[in-house]
DNA sequence: GTCTATAATTAGATAGAC
DNA sequence: GTCTATCTAATTATAGAC
């Protein structure tokens, strides 16, 4: 309780444990991501992480317990992925502006950290209590945004598809994540495991931006390096 | 071997084979796209068809092998789907004719037969010898084909957008297939268990067709009801 | 607090009954 | 030819050693 009574040793012990739970984190991230939860075995993911199948429970309790915890660091790293991206944005740019970053912000993020979507993938195609908890705690209010997002564009006169707020969000996130969900696949069709680089994110980001929003808004909302520096 | 011997007995045994063979290739379907590979049992699979699970191994010989078949099963059934929209198809039609033809046969296929992309994603995600197996007999030639028929749409000067094959196959597809392979999400997004119906699913193809090739080809490769009746 | 040894369950496949 | 009873291996979680 008292951080004044720690030993040397127990901060040592303490920090053990610390190291042996990210471990674990970032060796389940890749376990769950390439199988899904019910085929990665606690087994194959201590494994990874250098670790004994019995030092995973004492630190996660259980599987779904560890499964949570991974879901829970992936989102926060794609948070910080779509952050990192948002910039320079000013309040008056229009709505197709700030929806045009949207999809190039997701189009990054994905590509960075496909483990994620490839998470959902594995989740969404059968209704589980898994699945149940990912879309109230992560899911929903990310739909609710793009959705809103996508009715401003249509509201400003932009976006001249007409469209369900569900089919949208499905064919964006679906036209952004399957390259980099499917990336082992793609490695197989084209023969080479070079196939996603900076310049053909980019390129996917804009050909996304262009299907949605038509060529007009293609030059302006692309992220130009700043000439002036940052501030 | 001789037919000519055969006993009512025993072509009853043999139909009662078939039978249990037809039920376990059902349930798999379901179970294999719902799960995925490794995570779905053999007991779940004989259970969901009435059977026991001993009679799976005896009509399959493995797991990987009732996989297969169940793949092959699945193909079968989505190329019929795709081939009965064909339709009244034309030699002399424009390329992005052709392409929005093939679009929207992909999408009603996708919606039909939601399994099939299901067990595509579940098993892309990890590079295993069943993935190349798939990517070797059923996706390879496909993604050759839409490669070819969007190239065609280009030289021929529609289609505005420039894009690398292997970045429009996977958009193209993933925005395609996402709603229907994530329905059990969707569900639970909009609280209701009607989320896709057949308007639903025209509207989709409409807006990926507009999408790439742009609003003018929209209405004119749109498939009307004949007018003249069928023949 | 941390980890190891082990128990209880369930997996897929085989061998033998019908 | 078809199916059932059984075997071996792998799974996750627990109980107890350090």
């Amino acid at each position: 309780m008292d951080s004044a009574l720690d030993t040397t040793a127990e901060r040592g012990t303490q920090r053990r444990g610390d190291v042996t739970r990210q471990a674990l984190l970032d060796a389940a991230l890749v376990e769950f991501a390439a199988s899904g939860f019910e085929a990665a075995s606690t087994r194959a993911i201590a494994d990874r992480a250098g670790v004994r199948q019995g030092q995973l429970t004492y630190h996660f309790t259980s599987k779904d317990t560890l499964w949570q915890a991974t879901v829970e660091h992936l989102f926060e790293r794609f948070d910080d992925l779509l952050g990192a991206r948002a910039g320079a944005r000013a309040e008056q740019d229009e709505p197709s502006q700030i929806f045009a970053r949207s999809i190039r912000s997701l189009v990054r993020a994905v590509a960075a950290l496909p483990e994620l979507n490839r998470i959902m993938v594995h989740e969404a195609t059968a209704a589980t209590p898994r699945l149940e908890w990912i879309v109230e705690h992560h899911v929903r209010d990310r739909f609710d945004a793009l959705a809103e997002q996508w009715l401003a564009v249509r509201a400003n006169g932009a976006g001249t598809i007409e469209a369900d707020p569900i089919v949208i969000y499905y064919t964006v996130v679906g036209a952004a994540s399957l390259l980099y969900v499917n990336t082992p696949e793609a490695h197989l069709l084209l023969g080479r495991d070079d196939v996603v680089d900076d310049t053909l994110i980019d390129a996917h980001a804009d050909l996304i931006v262009t299907m949605l929003l038509g060529d007009r808004s293609r030059a302006a909302d692309r992220q130009e390096p700043s000439l002036l520096g940052r501030n």
